[in-house]
DNA sequence: CTGACCTATGCAACGGAAGTGCATTTATTG
DNA sequence: CAATAAATGCACTTCCGTTGCATAGGTCAG
């Protein structure tokens, strides 16, 4: 509990009650999570509340948005090493269409394109979907 | 005129007066087009005849849709040999934070990706973002 | 301790965009 | 021409992200 509250410290966020719970249940997620989802955990929240702690947490690097082709924004918590703040950490996600979840392979970056004269890149977005592991299995 | 009567007739649309003029103004652009693009284009047609006529032209594979992450969904004419209809024709996207429109570059498909085990990869969506070539030009 | 102040939270409402149901018009075909 | 099918138009809904404003709660100087 005390180094959720330092972790929001050290990214300066103040760690009110409700922060260190979303906090907490994104990190037992292991799966992206939409907004919608953290208000049916939270029902008793204000759906407001939880989307500026959300746009807080993104801010301050503590998680980063997704946007998985769903049409709903998703996040999950950065890991460790990640800079998100200062550059994207720019590795893929994978949206099963089975299940219909979204999970970071932070392993897997996306790889350079070479592009054609005169366009700059300075982000990146690349979703796989497909089956997931966990559907794929059985 | 009689071109996209017959492109149209090719892939299974039947070529309305409004079907036409709407491949019309997609062929003329050279950029993904939204729903408001075209409602705005055409302001005395019904938005949802519009909507319905995207919808007719993506299942028929006339129009591919593009998701860039700007949470509005574009699309943009199919090329000549394209075949979405089957599979995905996975070239990728560039959406330029200047001028805010949003190019195919068809040339450029998406790298393959090793995933790991357990993971089927069944389509794929990419998209940089940056400076386009008309914005960074000057 | 206390008041001033800043931040977080809660409530209400808005706006954009996708989508649907149903009536009506327009085209097709026997 | 009559019967049928397809396309269009209008109204309305839902979902999601977002903002304005009022209140509660924590922090700090005096
Ligand atoms: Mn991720
Ligand atoms: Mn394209
Ligand atoms: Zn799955
Ligand atoms: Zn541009």
């Amino acid at each position: 509990m005390k180094e959720i509250e330092k972790k929001l410290n050290d990214n300066g966020v103040r760690p009110t009650a409700m922060r260190i719970l979303i906090y907490k249940y994104l990190a037992e997620k292991d799966v992206a999570t939409s907004l919608t989802d953290i208000e049916m955990a939270f029902a008793k929240a204000d759906r407001t509340t939880l989307f500026r702690t959300l746009k807080t947490f993104e801010k301050q690097g503590v998680v980063h948005q997704i946007d998985d082709g769903t049409g709903v924004q998703k996040y999950a918590l950065c890991e460790p090493g990640c800079n998100c703040e200062l550059e994207q950490d720019l590795h893929l996600h994978f949206h099963c269409n089975n299940c219909d979840e979204t999970v970071c392979l932070t392993e897997h970056k996306i790889p350079h394109i070479n592009l054609p004269e005169g366009f700059v890149a300075e982000d990146a977005n690349l979703v796989l979907k497909g089956i997931c592991d966990k559907c794929s299995g059985q």
